[in-house]
DNA sequence: ACTACGTCCTGCTTGC
DNA sequence: TGCAAGCAGGACGTAG
């Protein structure tokens, strides 16, 4: 699943292959790509041909072709990719939007199967767009304030690892990294947030960015074929997860096999030896 | 402002 | 074998 490593990847691989050229067509080939365009598919469309894009940049998940003083925004959501290739290859059953150059080179598209990902021009939004201006930094990024993300961690009253992927408080973080670097700084996912003491916050946020960092060096993480680099490529990382998807298995560490459990409607995994459940429960904290 | 939960979506896996 | 249920989960809207 796409989260900061991955879509850092992606950020890459346009900044090589995107950036500098000029747009000559869009299509829309699902208009559920572009529902958060409200002017629709025609107009998401007609906008963009003809312009110049810029550098891409990204703030957690989320991604940005600035455009003029405009910027085409993408969330790759659970499955999304962005491909560049060949423009005359075969237009597979899950392309969602194709975007060609005006120098005749490869296209751009976008292929998302579970169709959570989405595409939307951002008037005004090179900068910042400001669809995202109520996500917090992401902790790879100079503006992500230590200070503030400790005293905003420790005044909620919830379980840690449900803090750590709101967006608004820190972004880039999902299912993955949110276990994986959980695991490293030897928390539990069910810790009461209000119960961290500030080491406690330090040494989580360097193993967010240790991990994230392990992640990108490696090209980010897949599983399957859902996720891949925009040049197809797919990520070597999941062969480096101590815990994630690997119930069962011993942790690295000590060998204490990882057990999963619910949380959310979703999965938690952990080591029952290194990640000792919090006796106090936290919401009597 | 904070917290929790349901919803969106498709394809693979599991279970009867 | 067939079919249904379960599962994966990021972000947002809504309710409290």
């Amino acid at each position: 699943m796409p989260e900061l490593p991955e879509v850092e990847t992606v950020r890459r691989g346009l900044e090589r292959h995107v950036s500098g050229r000029t747009i000559a067509s869009v299509d829309v080939l699902h208009p559920r790509a572009v529902r958060r365009h409200l002017a629709g598919s025609e107009d998401f469309a007609a906008a963009l041909g003809g312009r110049r894009v810029g550098a891409a940049r990204r703030r957690g998940k989320y991604l940005w072709l600035p455009i003029g003083s405009d910027a085409l925004l993408a969330h790759l959501g659970m499955s999304g990719q962005l491909v560049v290739g060949d423009p005359g290859r075969a237009i597979g059953p899950h392309v969602r939007a194709r975007f060609t150059f005006a120098d005749g080179g490869p296209d751009l598209r976008f292929v998302d199967q579970r169709t959570f990902g989405h595409l939307c021009l951002e008037p005004g939004g090179a900068e910042l767009p400001p669809a995202i201006r109520h996500i917090a930094p992401d902790p790879l990024e100079p503006a992500f304030d230590d200070d503030r993300f400790a005293a905003r961690l420790r005044a909620r009253r919830t379980g840690i690892k449900r803090a750590l992927l709101d967006q608004s408080l820190i972004s880039g973080v999902g299912n993955i990294y949110a276990d994986e670097a959980l695991w490293r700084a030897r928390l539990h996912w069910d810790k009461g947030s209000g119960q961290l003491r500030r080491q406690d916050v330090n040494r989580l946020l360097a193993a967010i960015r240790a991990v994230f960092a392990d992640a990108i060096g490696a090209g980010g993480t897949s599983f399957d074929s859902l996720y891949v680099r925009v040049n197809g490529q797919s990520g070597y990382f999941s062969r480096s997860l101590a815990v994630y998807g690997r119930q069962g298995e011993p942790c690295p560490r000590c060998g204490t096999l990882v057990i999963r459990e619910k949380f959310m409607n979703r999965s938690a995994y952990s080591c029952p030896r290194c990640q000792r459940r919090p006796r106090v429960r936290r919401d009597l904290a």
